[in-house]
DNA sequence: GTATTGATCTTCT
DNA sequence: GAAGATCAATACA
């Protein structure tokens, strides 16, 4: 989309059968193109405010996506600047999907994915902001990129939520 | 520096 | 009517 992009450095993956996923009960109006063919975009919006990118991985019917956390910004750093108005360009999913400037007009969309520029180091650690099914470590990113949200699970936000 | 709440809206129960 | 895969600004120590 407008040229804009760059190398995914944190993800996050949603199986059908897991609770924290969107696909976790059956196919909605909403998250229909996480069933739909893998390499599609599923967009959908988080708190009324923010776009979440997904690819979707999984065969037709499977309900299967992971979804965008952050990346580094290469492409188009000045759409993205623009869009964005703010320091990180694309750390976390909703800028991600401000960055890319993704709406519910990509959603169902073919996903554009490059290899990787170079080899890179993935770690793996619980996911991030969900309520359900946080015990699976289903969250890859690189440590040693900067564009990373949280480099590692630490107890710095992990859990903002009221009170502990 | 750390903790907490506000913004804002679609979808599901 | 409530929850939700969030981000950013503000309040307080």
């Amino acid at each position: 989309m407008d040229g804009v992009g760059g190398p995914i450095v944190e993800a996050e993956a949603y199986a059908p059968d897991d609770p924290a996923s969107h696909a976790f009960r059956g196919m909605t109006a909403r998250n229909a193109a996480m069933f739909g063919p893998a390499g599609r975009l599923y967009v959908y919006r988080s708190y009324g405010i923010h776009w979440c990118v997904n690819v979707v991985c999984g065969p037709p019917g499977v309900g299967a996506a992971v979804l965008v956390r952050s990346l580094e910004p290469v492409h188009g750093i000045e759409t993205m600047r623009s869009r964005r108005g703010r320091d990180p360009l694309a750390t976390g999913p909703g800028n991600v999907g401000q960055a890319l400037g993704a709406t519910s007009a990509q959603n169902g969309e073919p996903a554009v994915l490059h290899p990787p520029d170079r080899i890179r180091r993935v770690e793996t650690s619980a996911r991030i902001g969900i309520t359900k099914g946080v015990e699976r470590p289903w969250r890859f990113f690189d440590p040693d990129s900067g564009a990373v949200s949280r480099p590692i699970s630490s107890a710095a936000r992990g859990s903002r939520r009221t009170h502990a």
